[in-house]
DNA sequence: TTCGGCATCAGCCTTTTGGTTGATCCTTGC
DNA sequence: GCAAGGATCAACCAAAAGGCTGATGCCGAA
């Protein structure tokens, strides 16, 4: 029997999934969580074979890190990613921190129970076009930003003006300038409206 | 027994939804669509008391129009939105198309079925502070748009320049000046960036 | 028919952005 | 220790965006 822990922060999703999972005899849910920190707790306490994690947590820690997290546990639960979009960034993201895979929630019930076996037996499970990318080890078309210019992009996308961006990170509007310049070029983008449009596009922010 | 009809484009969500549902004694799922036009066709042929409908349907018609058409059968089910952020627009829009209200996808289990049980008697279902705007008369704070300020919005929100809005439109970029001030204006905000934010955090986009 | 809202356009001016180049300082890895 | 990458800053220039005022034509409601 494959032991199951659930992690998102609808629990209309949960209750959907456990529906679905408990449904056949070869898996079997032993727990729930709403949030990454909940999630990390739970997977201690219960060692889950398999956690099945939504990307998007709400408020708290994002699915990615509770992954990172929950491959640091003794012993790792594989970690099956829950999404709606594949967007390169995060999904990628969550593999790099560990994930066995992701599902969309899109897909049929017998698709998810049949990922979830496939993850507690130690496989990938992507689609196809993603595995192609991942397996030639192609990260997704779009470069890395760092931290600093992933903390400049969540600004832009409020709307910030330079300055503003510089006032609240402490920093003068010239290294605002400097960060810009970096993400354009890293994103392939002339102005900073369409820098926000990649960055959402892709899932980068 | 209330009779309710499920719609949403996410087989997860409906099965979490079915067993949520089907839970109490008093309602009764009586059928699932993944699509507004199956919803559609399934309330005509089944007839439910009350239609459980996810605002945003993936491809196909969206939560609005599909609670329009469903409003204009006969009998006409009460129809309850879901959702996952409550959006002034949007879920302003429903109502105006005959919703009855609407609910927080993250919600707990008795919120939902409760709601459910309150549509079906003729309630109104929504949360306080959209209530009393609701009743007050007030549409949301944002004043209204033109559908050619929307259109320009859009191309706005693909981070387009004046220049290329102009294009696309076949106006000068005086006009595309002229209707990105009206729009600033409207929406209280000074760059483009942030009217892409206001507009996206609205659901007015 | 007159008025208001809408879409269209123009000119002028200031501010903001974006491009470029180059520099310093730190940390991390080899 | 040195190279590489990252964060920080500066100065200069050109382009884009934004603010303001005002004008025209169209249409529908009062």
């Amino acid at each position: 029997m494959t032991t199951v822990l659930l992690v998102d922060d609808h629990p209309v999703v949960r209750s959907g999934l456990r529906a679905v999972i408990d449904a056949g005899d070869a898996l079997r849910v032993i727990g729930e969580a709403a949030t990454g920190e909940e999630a990390i707790t739970l997977a201690g306490a219960l060692r889950p074979d398999v956690v099945l994690c939504d990307l998007r947590l709400g408020s708290g820690i994002d699915g990615i890190r509770t992954t990172a997290a929950l491959r640091a546990l003794e012993p790792a639960p594989a970690v099956l990613i829950l999404t709606t979009f594949d967007r390169d960034a995060e999904v990628l993201g969550a593999i790099e921190a560990g994930a066995a895979g992701y599902l969309l929630k899109d897909v049929d019930p017998e698709v998810i129970v049949e990922g979830i076996r496939r993850a507690a037996g130690g496989d990938m499970v992507l689609a196809p076009d993603l595995a192609a990318r991942v397996l030639k080890g192609m990260r997704s078309p779009l470069p890395r930003l760092t931290e600093r210019e992933i903390e400049v992009l969540r600004h832009l996308a409020r709307g910030s003006t330079n300055r503003e961006i510089a006032r609240t990170l402490f920093v003068t509007e010239a290294t605002v300038k400097s960060h810009l310049a970096h993400i354009f070029t890293k994103l392939d983008v002339d102005s900073r409206s369409r820098a926000i449009h990649v960055a959402q596009e892709t899932g980068l922010i």
